[in-house]
DNA sequence: ACCTGAACACCGTTCAAGT
DNA sequence: ACCTGAACACCGTTCAAGT
């Protein structure tokens, strides 16, 4: 039929949250897209590439504004909303790709300091938080309700900073 | 000759300082200690228990005293220490293993949420410092020279809100 | 441009059996 | 207690060839 590389990325998002990274394979999402695994690459340079494809989807559509509390939330909102979201997305951060971009305009409304605190905090806390919730919804451990509050006093603690950061 | 666990960890991180994450696999692993694979599960329960093992020896030694910066900078260079440390500490710390000690002692020189904010930023910069330092030594990428600099900076951002947060 | 078929060089883990 | 041998069920990626 012909699949474009979005139809790639798109069924990739859909395996992604309906399966998790662990069983994310490119063999898997072939079979998904009733290809054989060869194909794939006609789309994708490599399964690390195509990660970082799905990671820049996910945080693509973030809006930030001057409200910085409220945009962290958003993100948070975005990597949670789909299954492993934040490793996903800290994973290909590490190496770069559409995340600078929500870093700079992070940086626009505040320092470049605070947003790479920020992002990294948003990030680690946000990757916890999901794998804390999985581990609790498997029983494995109990959940804590107060990760979402704590978040909130983490970003906190970064801000406190802003007034003077901004001055300098 | 009957190997222990603790030549099993031993093992695994020479192999993983010299080869990186990407290598490191159960099989080289057996390999090296010149064993077949499957011994290896005598001593460990799965690859990812034997990276929390990994992980808690690298942080293990990380000396926290009430000088916070220094501490974190401890921290830091433990990780930076062995290759793709960093990545392996946060993995595993996510799944809670001897990183909630550290958190611990970090809590009872600041506070709970100070501790888990430091936390979360020493090992996502100390992350991105050691993937961005390896993509440069690979020519992929140009060196930051300010990334030693960045990190003493968020520090200081986040270290701000300590003597209102030990107030309260 | 997009895909197939076949292969290459691997994986983690289990399990009966040996010493 | 520690290990072997053999197997099971997979991986990511390449590449000639097809349409």
């Amino acid at each position: 039929m012909g699949n474009s590389r979005e139809d790639v990325v798109n069924a990739a998002l859909k395996l992604l949250d309906s399966w998790g990274l662990e069983f994310f394979s490119m063999r898997r999402l072939a079979g998904e897209l009733d290809v054989q695994p060869s194909a794939l690459y006609h789309h994708v340079a490599s399964k690390q590439e195509l990660l970082g494809f799905m990671a820049a989807r996910i945080v693509g559509q973030v809006e930030v504004d001057a409200d910085v509390v409220a945009s962290c939330h958003r993100l948070r909102a975005a990597m949670l909303a789909v299954r492993d979201g934040a490793e996903v997305v800290a994973t290909a951060s590490a190496f770069r790709m559409g995340v600078s971009e929500l870093e700079a305009r992070l940086a626009a409304v505040t320092t470049p300091d605070v947003a790479r605190t920020l992002l990294l905090y948003v990030m680690g806390h946000t990757e916890a938080t999901q794998l804390h919730r999985q581990a609790s919804s498997l029983g494995v451990i109990e959940a804590d309700p107060d990760l979402d509050a704590s978040f909130d006093r983490g970003l906190a603690i970064i801000l406190t900073a802003l007034p003077a950061a901004v001055d300098a």
